[in-house]
DNA sequence: CTCGTTTTGTTCTCGCGTTCACAAACTCCT
DNA sequence: AGGAGTTTGTGAACGCGAGAACAAAACGAG
């Protein structure tokens, strides 16, 4: 076995994974609008980024384009779908039925894009009675065996602060390994549990700095 | 004028104005706790960053810490929150009340940030009559109004892809000049404007990838 | 079959960001 | 006052990702 790593072992570097997500969306729309065939320099255009970028993007999947042609779109589209992983069926649990829980829920971008939201659960019994998108809200101490009857692994917070670390130890806990977090707090987990953190009010204040910085150059410029 | 940049006017790189609202985070949370002073070590931790990583960071401000003692948490807080620009009060409209509008325009953690919301808007006129969060919802055409009356310079669009693109369009003609886009769709706007993105199934995509690897390694690893 | 055109896949270079390591600066104790 | 112990601020090394540029491959026309 001194070979080559089998199929989809190879590294994909971060940054590329990231975007692959992006290119998969502008796939769709492609699909959706009847293209069969796209050049790198389109299907980057779509998704927004430089056609070098995409190719070499590409590259690390494989060979799937054709020199002088482009890339059949479905053909594509697959690939990059098998490579998330979207083609198969995530289970996801949410903690925390807010406003954001709420959101969350309805949201229909998650079940077309391959994953299944198999339950809703909240702390507070005030909120055990309500049925959001279809689903009951169930009480948080069903947890474990929601996530062991549907071979949960991916959990998504969307309580307040406070509660967010009991949380994500209740997850791992009870087999879950990789976390999204809406909570705006740092969670530490342990070793081989996956976190990625969506903080609404940091992107503004990163805004805020662009924008702080905007005014001060066209002072600046006004001045001189 | 062969003088220093003044004031504000460094260049601080990228990577480290994404994590300045984390830092700020953490100081208020150590800040409420009754911490006076802390150490680069300490504030790393809680920011869960490497301890050189943030005094690197925080070196672009200035040298706002004492050796051999550490930082103050209120001055080094004030110091990070008036880099921001979250010292001042930002006004922002939200267009597009669904689900996630709802939750965004109850989500307290802008108002603590210093963030405004001085305005909901939506194209479909059977959300006029709704109030959420204390303000009533208006129609999408008081934009310019709006944007002119209050002087708002952020605008969060939370529409569906569709519309995402002809909102865009028509708050930079109102003289809007940062975006923050929760539409799955990128969008396309003239220099100067600032837009950034939040999607949450690409998070989704992004964990399903690792656990797609992780179900891999491990079979590879009983395999052998 | 050959040549020109198109477009991919890849190599190379450059710049940014991360991390290490250490000198400078401050406090506290004797 | 002086020395030991801390902790910051920063110079230097390193690695990763972005973009340019080009060679290899496919297609089509004549």
């Amino acid at each position: 076995m001194s070979a080559r790593t089998p199929d989809t072992a190879r590294d994909i570097p971060e940054a590329t994974v990231a975007r692959l997500p992006v290119y998969l969306r502008a796939l769709i729309v492609l699909a959706d609008a009847g293209t069969a065939t796209c050049s790198s320099e389109e299907l980057a255009a779509a998704a927004g980024v430089n056609s070098a970028k995409l190719r070499k993007d590409l590259s690390y999947l494989g060979s799937y384009g054709t020199r002088g042609v482009g890339y059949d779109v479905e053909y594509l589209r697959y690939q990059i779908a098998r490579e998330i992983g979207v083609t198969q069926d995530w289970p996801v649990v949410i903690v925390g039925i807010g406003n954001l829980g709420h959101a969350l829920a309805n949201y229909s971008g998650f079940r077309s894009r391959g994953f299944r939201v198999v339950a809703l659960l909240d702390a507070d019994p005030a909120r055990h009675e309500e049925v959001v998108a279809g689903l009951d809200v169930r009480s948080f101490d069903d947890l474990e065996g929601i996530v062991e009857e549907h071979d949960v692994s991916i959990g998504v917070i969307a309580t307040p602060a406070v509660a967010a670390q009991d949380v994500a130890d209740r997850m791992v806990a009870a087999g879950i390994t990789s976390v999204l977090n809406f909570a705006p707090i740092v969670l530490s987990v342990p070793e081989g549990v996956d976190v990625r953190k969506v903080d609404l009010s940091i992107e503004l204040q990163i805004l805020a700095y662009h924008e702080q910085r905007k005014a001060v150059t066209a002072r600046a410029e006004d001045a001189s």
